[in-house]
Order: C-alpha cells, then structure tokens, then sequence
RNA sequence: GCGGGCGUGAUGGAAUGGUAGACAUAUCGGACUUAAAAUCCGAAGGGCUUUGUCCCGUGUGGGUUCGAGUCCCACCGCCCGCACCA
C-alpha cells in the first residue's frame, strides 16, 4: 500500500476533536438524554453527587460523572427511562469569602462559575437531561426549601435552643471549625471565644431510633458506611442514677449522671462534670480561679477532635457527693475538660481502672484506682493502662454491685441495671450519641430562614404566599459590600426590618440562613420535578424516585447521607413524598479519588516549592524541570491539590486527547472504590488504545469477503467479552470490564477469522465500550453499517445509535468450554495441571489426577489421606 | 483521642476461601524503516554452585482451614469522618 494512502484518507486517522463535536450535537439535536415519564418501562434513576461551584472541574468530578455516566447509558440500552439530572451545589463559604477577598458578589461569583464550569463538563459528553438543571441558590429553589421548612416547622420538626459557636472578637463573625486554628481564627487570628446563641435544630434525634433500624434495609450500600453511620447514631443502653451532694450547692442536692458501664460503679473514684454543666456555672461565680479553668477550656474550638485531643484537664470543685454503696464514704467532684454537655446529662463518674481517659486524669491527679474486674487468668492490678476488655469477654469481677462473680462485661451490665432499678438508685436507659441538626448559619450567601421575630406574637413563620424570601443583592442602592465585616443581612435595614406576618407591627425578619446541607438534602427529589411549584410534584415523584444508584465520595459517609435520609422521612411526614421514599438511595456507591505525583524542589531556605506536571519531563531516566532542567524530588502520589499543584486539568487533557481517552482512563487503572492514579502515560496509553480500535475498525471494513480460519473461536470470545463486560458494569468493576475489553481488542486483531465473524466481533467491541467511549462507539458504529442517522427521538424509537441500540446478550451456549483445566495440589502446593471433560463427576476427576505422572511424581510413592475435588475449580491431594 | 477503611512486582492494579500477579504503565529485546516516530511481535515477582511444574513471596507477627491476598487476633503505615468545609 502506498504510504500516503493513510494521510489521504481522513476516516482512517482517529480524530477525537471531530468526532466528538459532531455526535455531541447529534445528540442534542436529537434530544436524546431528556428524561421522560413512561408508565410502560421500568425507569433508572442515577445521581451522582452535585459539585459545588467552585469554577474548575477536576478530574475528580470527570470520574465521578464518568462512573455516573457509564451506569445511564448502560440502563439506557438496557431498556430503562433512564433520569440522570445534574445541578450545583451553590450556597457556601467559599463564595463569600471570595467576596470579602476580592470584593464582587458572591452572587455573581457563584453563577459565573457554574457558566464556567457547565462549559467545562459539556465537553466530556455526559448523557446528562441538562434541561432539569438547577442551583440550590436559585430563589425558585431556596423558596421551595422556605416552604419545605415551615413545614417542617408545624409538623414540630424545627425548633430554637441555644448552642455554642466559634466567635471571632475582631472580625466580629462566626467561625466554622476548620476556620479555627489552633484556637486562632484563621483571618484575625484573634483567640476565638466559645459564645452561646439561640439557633435553630432539625430534630433528627426524634427518629434516631428509625434511621439505626432502617440501615438494616439498605443492602445496597457499602458496609462500611452502614456501619459508620450505625457507630454515628451511637444508640448504647446505660444507666441513669443520681450521686447524692455530701452537703447542697447552689440549688443541687445530687449529681445526676449517666454512664453505660454501670457495673464498675464500685471501681468509681472521682465525678467530673463538663465545664458547662449547671453546677461548673453557678461555681464560677465565686470561685475566681475555676471561672478561669473555665474560661481557659473554653477558648478551645468546638469541634469534638479538638476537644478530645486536649490534654485532660481537671479542677476540684472540693465539693463531694456520698458514695452510693460505701456508707460513710464519699467521691470528689471535678470539673473536667473532656466531659462533654451535649452527651448523657454532662456528668459522670470516672472509673480509671477500666477507662483509659479516667486513668490518665487520676494519674495525673492522684486519685484512687480501683480495679474491680481481672482477666480469668491474670491478676496484675492496672498500672499505666486501663483494663478494657470486649464486653462479650468473661472476666472475674472481685467486687461488683449486683453480686456478679465470673460474667462477660454485657451481662454485669444489664444485671446492675436491673439491680440499681429494684433499689430505686437509678433507671435503665437508651440514649443515643446522635445530636439534633443545628441548621443556623450567621452568613448571608445561604437560604434565609423564613420566619419573622414580632415582639408581641415571638417567633412568626413567613406566610407561603411570601416565599421565596429572597437575599437582597444591594444595600443602599448598592450591591453589598462584603469587605464589611459582620453578617450583610443583620445590618441590612430595609430586608431586615418588615412588618409581623401575624399582627403587621414593625417585626425583624431572622437574619440566620440555612446550613448547606439542607439544601443538599432535598435536591435528588427536586431533580424529579424541577420546575414544580411545590417542593415535589407526587406523581413525578412517584415514578422516579427512590435514586436506584447515588454514586459520590466516601467523605459524605455520615452526615450528608444521614441529613438526606433524615428528610425523605420528614419530606415523608409532611406530604412531599410518597411513603416508598424512607429511604431515598437504593444503591450507593463511593468512589475513590484522582491523585497525582507531587513534583518539588527546594528554595534557597529550604522550603519545597512544588511544579505542575505539564512544567515537568521525563529525560534520560530522570525528572527534570522544562525550563531549566533541574532535576525534581518526586513525591508519591497523593490527592490532587492546587496548593501542590498535582493538579491535571481536564480541559486540557480532553483538547489534547478528546473526552473518550478521558473517562476511559479513569475508569481503566483502579477499581473504582480506590483512588485513582493520574499518569501522563496512562492516558497516553488510553489514547493509544482508542485509536487502536478505530484502525481496527477500518481496516476491518476494508476486509475482503473470504472465508477465515476459526470464525467460532472468535464469536466465542466475543460472547464471553459481552459476558464479562455486562457483568463488570453490573457490579462496578468498570477496571475489570476495561482489561477485558483489552484482551478482546487483542484476540480481534490476531484472530484469522473472516469478514463477516471479525466485522460482528468489532462491533460487538464498539458497543461494549460504548457506556466508557460514547463518542469514538457512535463513529464506528456508524461506520460499521448500523443503519440511519439522528432524526428521531428516542421515545419514538431511533435506530441506528449506538446509544438507543439494546444491549448486546450473550448466548450462554458460547459460553461452555468443552474441556476444562484444573490445577492439582498436593497439599495445598500446586504440582501439575490436567484436563477434564466437562461433564466429568468427582470420581472421575480424581481419577486423572491420580493418573498424572507429575502428580505420581510428587507424591514419590506415598499415600493420599484425603482427595479433595472442588467441581470445575481444583483438586488437592492431602498425603 | 474516637469511629471507619486500605496495604499485592519497578508502578497502577487482577484474583465467588481454590493455579497470586489478568489488564495496563515503565523497562528490555525483536520486526518494519535509509533513519526516527508510529505500528506490530515478544520477555519480564525475587532467588539459585541444583534452572527444577525447585525454593521464597500479597505491610509485620500469630491463628483458623485440605487450601488464606481473601476469614480471625495483635501491631505498623497511610487515607476518610468527627456534627459551622463542601
């Protein structure tokens, strides 16, 4: 052939550019990914986490939606009405704080980003119903959430209490706990304060009991999270009992506490109470030196990592409560930092020989260690660390309220409850770890909380006719200024200051907004009526929901997961979802993260200073800087991050290489719950690939018609791929689905077989990787002889996509293999291979074994105990 | 600190308790080419005075099993979450 033959001919080269432009308008002209409500087939609902808008995709978000992707358009040609919404989480921080940095609105900010960033993922030819899009700061949105929270309100799901916050005293706002560093706030960096303010809770702990049951249901989600959220909601069974005070104080004539170790009660040695504890406070009042404990444990944030990782602190109040068993004896009263308000009653007794936080704090104060259970077979009293054996262990208690002799830790438990109830010292109870939802934020770039604070009528929900109760962009004429410090909304006049709903005298709206995770709480079901003017339509929501597969990233494993099955319950209560929708994801996934080589050098200090990939290069066995060529330090690989600039931006990698190489390579290398990681090389690879299965495709085409050696062994193959591959979307083992597709490509390209069974084969191969490869799949498939072009809507049957083509099948019959190869072990070693019918029964198998040479060999003449067949897998030979 | 997860060649990883290392990268060798690129074919966990269906090998140390990367226990390392980051 002559060698410009290839150049000539356009189709021969694989142009990504191209071709995807051109299916990617084909598709929409065809309107193709709209979801439609039909009663006559099964619908498919997939979600995969929003994005925040933060301006830039990431490769993050393109394996995210790829992952997403690949599940829609695989239901698609499955038969399915497939729903595959995409929206941005809009409400947040970040926007305000671009505001303040670099003055603008985070109104402005916030949309300009999601023009950006829709801009950026239209390229990457998602089968995204993009007309169902939305932003939860759009005011159609947030006013659906005003009215979805007074309703919430009447059904006595919302109420107000007070509840600390990180304040900071110089920049006159609240801070959020990763705002806080090392006790500073992070802009200021003024020593924050611990400041109580009435806010507004969710009362998720209402239905702690229901969400702990319901994980039960959820077979579809990974374990883990199951589990995490089960050790989250913390439901634990203890006991309640009052310490009676040695003398009154300030109104208290006991101590209530409540700990779920009651069986060590007679290994107590000491009460600590939380620094907020009712007593702690009305001490501190004359007791200089512990309102300065107090206030020193104060100033550390909120955020329960930081207040366990304190170093345990005490003080003597020198008050003491009487023993509740030891007649004449009595026990110290201390306030201790890590005591918590918010858990039990905020007060316990510590037992420092079987809880290591108690042993620290009595070392460190010298108070009594009391051992009151051994190991069965050890009687060393505790020193340094505690005595905390699991509590279905046995052990042997030498003193221990309720009689109890040799008994696991659950048992002493459960008989001290029933033994300290019969007495009247205490009752049995449930508690749960599970906090209500405090939902107020003191920012203005969320949703406002619909209700109005009237003098004479309290606390009065905005009427629903009102809503949306929308932020005010200007102030004064003009737009807000945000290098202001304190909240815009507080100080904002004419927003703030409208008449009671209720009475119509001068009122002031409430100028907290709502935490973002309510507006992420609710967005799967607006997804199924977007434009509904209520929060859901039924009869939509009806027929998508629940989401049959939410994809996202493990990060979200609790709270965000647990806020949305939360409301689905309260959606339920208040009439805005049918009663199926207890629990919202059916499936859930969580896949792993895109992380990159670190590239760095040093300053003249010393300091690393990191490059971005595209300034580093690979010359001679060594990474080197582009310019300069300065050898870098190459760090493993870690999650991609602007401030190391490991970062691969999709946009260029999808010019460079096209969208297909993109979502096949991140799809291709990790399974898809592992991090993932980005190689230059990899892609390259990638790319490679695809346009190996385009030449194939070509020159297959310009096959002759003949007959081909072993057309059956190929068909074969190709029925085992179709198997295979099915099998690895189904399950998510999209890597595995793609080594496969691999392998087949290969056997296609080395097979001899003919036109007709190479051609079937190839396309075979176009449609598998279609779900991964949308575009390069709808080119040659098209060039394959798939007849038509896009001229019909889906719903009306358009042929002649690969997209709208019904999943390949593959005939089981193909699949057998005649004979089969089984490994011999000869205890547990494996020794020689044989070849068995396929239909061969276990004697039989054993019998060829037996009749190896090598295996004879390996035995060397001694007998087997025992013969092990496992059907079609291996046989193990026991001597 | 507490809760959860992960750990396999030089590298990313494969493996319903059943032949460890599929597939891919990097590397090396070969074909094609005047040459290079591209492409195609092939080698490859480590070890060895024994090249053998040999020995060792899935973070470390134990255990269960005919058989363990997989299950159990302890430890080490890394990652995620900890309620106002999204």
């Amino acid at each position: 052939m002559p060698e410009d033959t290839q150049t000539n001919t356009p189709t021969a080269v694989y142009d990504a550019g191209a071709i995807e432009a051109k299916w990617q308008e084909a598709w929409d002209a065809a309107d193709l990914f709209r979801a439609r409500r039909d009663e006559s087939k099964a619908k498919y609902y997939v979600l995969e986490m929003f994005p925040y808008p933060s301006g830039r995709i990431h490769m993050g978000h393109v394996r995210n939606y790829t992952m997403g992707d690949v599940i829609a358009r695989y239901k698609a040609s499955a038969g399915f009405s497939v729903l595959h919404p995409m929206g941005w989480d809009a409400f947040g921080m970040p926007a305000e704080n671009a505001a303040m940095a670099s003055g603008g609105h985070p109104k402005d900010w916030t949309y300009g980003n999601i023009a950006d960033m829709r801009a950026q993922m239209k390229p990457l030819g998602l089968s995204i119903d993009w007309s169902r899009e939305f932003a939860t700061c759009d005011p159609e949105y947030y006013g659906q959430q005003q009215a979805l929270f007074l309703d919430f309100m009447e059904k006595g799901l919302v109420y107000r209490k007070n509840a600390v916050v990180n304040w900071d005293p110089v920049d006159m706002t609240v801070l959020a706990n990763e705002q806080v560093i090392d006790g500073k706030g992070w802009r200021s960096g003024a020593e924050v304060e611990r400041r109580e303010l009435t806010q507004w809770f969710f009362k998720i702990s209402s239905m702690a009991e229901e969400l702990l049951e319901a994980l039960g249901t959820l077979d579809d989600w990974p374990a883990k999270v199951r589990l995490m959220q089960e050790n989250w909601i913390g439901k634990s069974r203890g006991l309640q009992m009052v310490f009676p005070m040695s003398e009154p104080a300030h109104g208290l004539d006991g101590i209530e506490v409540y700990t779920t170790r009651p069986d060590t009660l007679l290994g107590a040695s000491f009460i600590a109470i939380a620094n907020d504890h009712p007593l702690a406070k009305a001490l501190e009042k004359d007791d200089a030196k512990l309102a300065a404990f107090n206030a020193e444990c104060r100033k550390s944030g909120t955020s329960e990592a930081e207040l366990e990782k304190a170093e345990k602190q005490g003080y003597d109040t020198g008050l003491t409560v009487k023993h509740p068993l030891h007649e004449g004896e009595t026990l110290p009263i201390w306030v201790a930092n890590f005591v918590l308000m918010d858990y039990g009653t905020g007060a316990i007794f510590g037992c420092p020989a079987h809880d290591q936080r108690d042993l620290d704090f009595a070392r460190k104060y010298d108070l009594p260690v009391i051992d009151t259970f051994f190991a069965m077979d050890d009687d060393t009293a505790v020193g340094t660390e505690a005595f905390v054996p699991p509590k279905t262990e046995k052990v042997r208690w030498v003193d221990q309220p309720a009689g109890v002799e040799v008994a696991t830790g659950q048992e002493a438990i459960d008989a001290t409850i029933d033994w300290a109830e019969a007495r009247g010292l205490g009752t049995g109870k449930v508690q749960f770890r599970l906090r209500d939802w405090g939902l107020s934020r003191q920012r203005y770039w969320g949703c406002p909380i619909p209700v109005v604070h009237c003098e004479d009528c309290g606390v009065v929900p905005e009427k629903k006719e009102n809503l949306p109760v929308t932020l005010p962009y200007d102030e004064g004429g003009k737009p807000i200024d945000f290098t202001v410090p304190g909240n815009p909304l507080d100080r904002h006049p004419t927003w703030r200051d409208v008449p009671c709903p209720s009475c119509g005298k001068p009122g002031k709206r409430e100028t907290d907004t709502m935490d973002t995770f309510v507006d992420s709480s609710w967005y799967f079901a607006r997804f199924t009526a977007p434009r509904a003017e209520t929060p859901t339509d039924m009869a939509d929501a009806d027929y998508w929901m629940n989401v049959d597969q939410y994809i996202g990233g493990v990060e979200h494993a609790i709270l965000h997961l647990l806020y949305s099955r939360f409301f689905s319950r309260a959606m339920q209560a208040t009439g805005h979802l049918p009663a199926k929708c207890d629990e919202p994801f059916n499936a859930l996934f969580t896949q792993g993260m895109v992380t990159h080589e670190i590239y760095q050098t040093h300053d003249d200090r010393g300091r690393p200073v990191y490059h971005l990939p595209e300034d580093v290069e690979v010359k001679d066995g060594k990474t080197v800087l582009k310019d300069g060529g300065q050898e870098v330090e190459v760090v493993p690989s870690a999650k991609m991050s602007k401030s190391k600039k490991n970062v691969v931006d999709p946009v260029s990698i999808v010019e460079a290489f096209g969208a297909d190489t993109a979502r096949w390579f991140v799809l291709s290398d990790s399974p898809p719950e592992r991090d993932v990681e980005w190689t230059a090389s990899g892609a390259e690879a990638a790319h490679r690939h695809l346009a190996r299965v385009y030449r194939l495709a070509t020159d297959t085409m310009a096959m002759e018609d003949g007959p081909g050696e072993d057309d059956d062994a190929l068909l074969r193959e190709m029925h085992k791929a179709i198997h295979d591959v099915t099998g690895g979307i189904e399950s998510f083992g999209f890597n595995a689905a793609i080594a496969k597709l691999y392998a087949f490509t290969h056997t296609i390209s080395r097979s001899k077989a003919g036109r007709d069974a190479k051609l079937q084969a190839v396309k075979a191969l176009v449609q598998l990787m279609s779900p991964m490869t949308p575009h390069l799949s709808e080119e040659l498939w098209a060039m394959l002889g798939a007849e038509g072009v896009v001229s019909r809507a889906p719903w009306l049957g358009a042929e002649g996509l690969v997209a709208q083509a019904p999943w390949p099948k593959a005939d089981e019959s193909m699949l057998i293999e005649d004979t089969i190869t089984m490994p011999v072990q000869i205890n547990g070693k494996r020794r020689a291979e044989i070849h068995v019918p396929r239909e061969a029964d276990k004697a039989e198998v054993e019998a060829i074994a037996m009749a190896t040479d090598a295996v004879q060999k390996s035995l060397d003449g001694a007998t087997p105990k025992k013969v092990i067949v496992v059907p079609g897998r291996i046989v193990n030979v026991v001597v």
